[in-house]
DNA sequence: AGCGAATCTGAATCGGGGT
DNA sequence: AACCCCGATTCAGATTCGC
């Protein structure tokens, strides 16, 4: 077992404490990962003596079959028992279990951060309401390199959803304000961020497979500690896992507490954890996700009005010509159609073609490349 | 009152329909707008009409005080009588009570989507989840241009969420996935979009003030309709204020519907409808899926003379390799034979393939996969 | 060693029509 | 309702392989 300084040794210094705190203090397991059901070990926890909970519950995803990608290999899914429900009236009354516990453990000012999906998000986010939390923000992670919706039935499935709730509506929290501004580059950070997907020397792999289906980026949770914790906060995981939060919990100089069920996810915790190195200046640095270069789609100039369905688009030497259409595909008058790129390819017989350089507009009476329209959709859109 | 061809005359002179659905048709008002309460009204329409629901119900904000920005002035909030609910229990009832009856006015393939923020939307999901709904995806609008958060105490709130969910678990529904990839430059369509808000021209003003606190943009309501319904379905707005969803559903080619209460905001409607453009045939079109196109048997490039029999098959890797049957079947030197498919995945030792990519042939001396075929043989026979 | 090609994989509610 | 067959369908990043 990992053991850090415990609450009451760091505090009877201080500032005196009511004793029912004081008692809390030194009961708390603080760098500890207590096995057990989560519902239960909260139970054993004093009240009111914790300052964030970080939870990455179950999603209960209810997948179908097998999948396939479509070169035939087999989508590695999660379809651990642990996110089996009966139905989704008993994963109700799980999730509105450990929330309430959740609750009795926050200290007045303290805050909660639940992680999910659209399969239970919304069921956690109405329990969370319905349980006298306060919503501070729903933020949402978008994913660098999401899985592909292999069959192409839906639109790739390319974020998570997190939920930040203070303890009431009156309720203090902490928000360290100028350290996201900071983090991003002096704007304010807002609630959809970039991040990518757990892997590489990051993701815990065990003779070459992964330990846990559902690891967690650690930026993720470096992000969520600096934005509502002080060094020395005491952060509770009831879902602890392979220990995310305790790790970066320890890099950034809080105090942490895991609930996990799972031995060979704890095992594989405390290792990681062991490891961890607190903080340095470069960590931090590495942090500031660089600024891609804004995409814009040729869909979306015809989505957001730049350019009509029903415009003609020639090239330089007005050899070719096309119909833009409402789904952003070019249409030629001898009936081919492709996206810009592709019917430029193919009317030229060439194996590729750059659609933004090669079409081209009547404007003012003189040809313009349609890429001087993304040029003035990216000017009046990006700040 | 707008008035577009309605159901019963544009299709009596077609294939006879069921009684019943001859009434729903004859009775559905498209192209109008529908005064009063949405639960009443929609309760009036016939079931299992609408093909599509979008709706932007009231999100419940529960503001506090005034709000000013860092310079003094004030923020214009939405304060408007239609967003009070007594209660979140109240709240609750209400949505629960519009999205019932939205059930019962949808086909069974038909799809609903709805959007809101994390005041509304975790009470919202958790009831299309609870009246058995299937959500299919949450999209995340990323607004390009959000209002900064003037206090700095929470994350700006730079995005709204959407919900598209199917009238249940088994049922079909309608997804244009080529025209959403094609919008999206040849990668498929991700579940996190981005748009500006609305504002510009887009966004209707009356004596300098905005007409709506919550007009949404029209490429919004683009991209849903475009992925979600075919040209001529019937689209019904139970929350229709200013009419974007008509608006965009006219220039589209779709049917509309539109509930709404306040006059103010179906004055505005109206008049913008009225001057919305439809696109032209041409321009409609769009990419569709192989799925769509006629099929072909691949025994029937075999009795046209496109592929003689005798001829020999290899795969990309040249690891296999078949000769063609007279009867449009495979037979590989071990012995074994099978449809294209068949043998493929056999001979793989895959559970399924496609043949057509996977077998080649022979051509100019490179190889080719036998689709190529197929395409020609489409180009040659279809008008 | 270094570069380019090929391979592997990630919280996924992932098909449709005929017999 | 169950089974069978046809055949449509993937993006970014990390790792390994091959020259």
């Amino acid at each position: 077992m990992i053991d850090r300084v415990a609450g009451a040794t760091a505090t009877t210094d201080e500032a005196p404490l009511a004793l029912a705190q004081a008692i809390s203090l030194s009961a708390l397991p603080t760098g500890r990962i207590i096995q057990g059901d989560c519902i239960a070990a909260m139970r054993a926890l004093p009240a009111a003596s914790v300052d964030l909970i970080f939870a990455d519950p179950p999603y209960n995803l209810q997948l179908g079959g097998e999948l396939s990608r479509p070169d035939g290999s087999h989508v590695d899914a999660v379809t651990d028992h642990w996110d089996k429900f009966d139905s989704l009236a008993a994963y109700d009354a799980f999730t509105r279990a450990w929330l309430a516990e959740a609750k009795r453990l926050l200290k007045p000012g303290g805050a909660i951060w639940v992680i999910g999906s659209y399969h239970n998000i919304f069921k956690v986010g109405a329990a969370i309401q319905d349980l006298g939390y306060w919503i501070l923000n729903d933020i949402v992670w978008r994913k660098a390199n999401p899985m592909p919706n292999f069959k192409g039935t839906r639109f790739t499935n390319a974020h998570e959803t997190l939920i930040w709730a203070s303890t009431g509506e009156k309720a203090k929290y902490t928000f360290n304000y100028r350290s996201m501004k900071t983090l991003n580059d002096e704007l304010q950070m807002r609630s959809d961020w970039e991040f990518p997907i757990c892997g590489g020397a990051e993701r815990l792999k065990k003779d070459g497979h992964k330990v846990h289906p559902t690891q967690k980026p650690e930026a993720l949770l470096y992000r969520i500690l600096l934005a509502c914790t002080k060094p020395g906060d005491v952060v509770l995981d009831p879902f602890f896992g392979t220990g995310t939060t305790g790790a970066v919990a320890k890099r950034l100089g809080r105090r942490w507490i895991g609930i996990e069920r799972e031995g060979v996810y704890i095992a594989a915790a405390e290792e990681r954890i062991a490891a961890a190195l607190p903080l340095d200046e470069s960590a931090l640095t590495t942090m500031q996700s660089p600024k891609a270069a804004p995409k814009v789609a040729f869909g979306t100039l015809v989505e957001t009005g730049y350019l009509e369905p029903g415009t003609v688009l020639i090239d330089a030497r007005r050899r070719f010509s096309a119909t833009v259409r409402a789904d952003g595909s070019l249409a030629s008058a001898c009936g081919q159609a492709g996206s810009i790129h592709k019917l430029g390819a193919t009317l030229q017989g060439a194996p590729a073609c750059n659609g933004w350089t090669f079409w081209h507009h009547e404007a003012q009476g003189t040809l313009q490349p349609i890429d001087t329209i993304r040029q003035t959709y990216l000017l009046a859109t990006q700040p």
